[in-house]
DNA sequence: ATGATATTTAGACATCTGTCTAACTAAGCA
DNA sequence: TGCTTAGTTAGACAGATGTCTAAATATCAT
């Protein structure tokens, strides 16, 4: 049961939002964190999590480490979510 | 952040395995919960987190209560995730 | 009313989860 | 080498979650 880890990932706001952004292009750890009203190792805890559901990927530049979302798949599910359960929208799209 | 409750919901295997269930049609809680290897009471704590993400509907009959999902873009939901994420299968449709 | 069946509610308990601080690793630069 | 910046890992801890047993509620049949 491979997916459970996804759902698992998923239960999160703030993970949510993290994929959310990424949605938009790759991004460094901290630039993601600065988003977050969190210290940089819960931070790091919730990318672990998403990695680990082969949400994201990451590759390091120098100091920095990039995360992107691992498949295009990805986007669509959570933009799709984002327009059905979207937190705050009630739209239903097709 | 009414969809938190969702996704919190669809976080736990035996639910989503629940919302597949009733996918197929109404059930009654006894005749769902046949299908668990887990004690009534759990079963019953389950529906109440499906009920109270407003992920399923409840209608009593006799001694009997019968569960069915809330919506028709819950079915559409479950399909497409089962079909992106699903627990086994790797298939991408579109 | 009594008993049987279907289901929920209450409460206990172990495990999982999200956050924190402190310490660590890795890279760049003086 | 030593200092700084970027990020992770380790460990602690409170609160959430999933399961159980025991007891309660609701309905039906005798």
């Amino acid at each position: 049961m491979a997916s459970n880890r996804i759902f698992k990932a998923l239960a999160d706001p703030t993970r949510r939002e993290i994929l959310r952004l990424l949605g938009r292009g790759e991004m460094s750890a901290g630039r993601i964190a600065e988003r977050f009203d969190m210290k940089k190792p819960s931070m790091s805890h919730h990318f672990a999590v998403l990695k680990e559901a082969e949400l994201i990927i990451s590759r390091r530049e120098g100091q920095q480490i990039f995360y992107a979302l691992d498949a295009t798949v990805v986007q669509e599910a959570l933009t799709w979510l984002w327009d059905v359960f979207g937190d705050g929208k009630k739209g239903r799209t097709q």
